[in-house]
DNA sequence: ATTACTATATTTCGAGTAT
DNA sequence: TATACTCGAAATATAGTAA
């Protein structure tokens, strides 16, 4: 509610010089209440806040604006229920992005062939969404889907991870997303085959994905 | 937010039949807690509530699904008011910065002059962004802009370059970005008139550049 | 199985006030 | 003038449990 309002004042595109008592006005609670839930969104790294004399110029972070755009996405479905898939785009990419690995663990890998009904080929193909679909890529973050449940092994904790069937030139594939994700705009995207012989996909080549929600 | 909740269970399509610890669970509150707060929804109109013999059919009044489109609009009207520009800061500086010589060379200068509908003055202003805008300089960076094409010449290459249209104090501006730059935080900006001079900039002083994206 | 009351625990608020 | 601390008051949460 606070972030919103600080949104609202202008705090995403610029520092806006802003006192406790002036949010707190807007947001109907003390001074004291307000310069509080200012610090906790620093704390929350939310916001960041420039000290100055007598003034503090307060500007929403990019996790700030993640937080924000994640509500924004919420309302947008509710609103736009008649969309049934989310179409994302690409460029290949090499390297584990951060939850790659997935089908490597046996806790994971046997939820995956339960849910989807096949065996994927062991390897994920990486996928660096492009600009042009980021708002479409934070559309799919803020979808519920099917859920792998996370676990504890070996002291370890690995969290829920969330799975949409999906197509590549109509195969059929799926595309894996951590809860609790980093948004690195990279896409792990699973197959019974392997994408990447089938259609030659070398680094930095355009795929587009159709995932359904 | 648990009418959003109850929204994204389907609540404004139809009746649903939902139980307090189901509600309490998606929000993390106990089932006393999220039972109080449907009483509190249905108290205040937001929704309808259809008592059952074990539980309750809920649907979202008009009143709610009200309540809902003001949170909507006012995320919307933050995303479509932001995302128009990026506004950056630095300290005016002296040399050239990586590519500070595009208008002196006549294959970019035509397009340039094309794009922007104005011959800009013979002389780029190379702005050092300061540190609290690094954030909005990479997100610039990551931008998609038109482009000058690149092209060869006496042997040597000559790289795709971006262009922005954008305001310093109101007045109409440009500014470049080598397709693969350096990254080195060094701004060009280009305008129909010497920026410099109209504003009796000298090196270090600040200057604020709104870029339209 | 679900709702909701009661008692108790915890969190949050804001006036007063120091910095 | 603005921020932020202290502390008693008020609001809110949960466990246990009755309906």
């Amino acid at each position: 509610m606070t972030l919103k309002t600080l949104a609202i004042m202008g705090c995403l595109e610029d520092y806006h010089y802003i006192t406790g008592s002036s949010v707190g006005k807007k947001l109907g609670v003390s001074q004291q209440v307000s310069s509080r839930w200012l610090r906790e969104l620093e704390e929350m790294e939310l916001i960041t806040v420039v000290t100055g004399i007598r003034k503090r110029g307060i500007i929403i972070s990019s996790k700030g604006e993640d937080a924000l755009r994640k509500e924004y996405m919420d309302y947008k479905n509710i609103f736009s229920k008649e969309n049934r898939s989310i179409i994302l785009e690409g460029g290949v990419t090499s390297g584990f992005g951060e939850g790659g690995y997935y089908i490597y663990i046996p806790e994971y890998k046997e939820q995956i062939e339960t849910m989807l009904g096949y065996t994927p080929f062991r390897g994920t193909l990486n996928i660096r969404i492009n600009n042009h679909y980021t708002e479409h890529y934070h559309r799919l973050l803020s979808m519920d889907g099917k859920k792998l449940s996370g676990f504890h092994k070996n002291g370890r904790t690995y969290g829920d991870v969330k799975i949409f069937e999906a197509t590549v030139n109509e195969d059929v594939c799926a595309v894996l997303i951590p809860e609790r994700t980093h948004h690195d705009r990279i896409l792990e995207v699973i197959a019974p085959f392997e994408i990447r012989k089938k259609y030659n996909l070398i680094d930095g080549m355009n795929v587009k994905i159709k995932v359904f929600i």
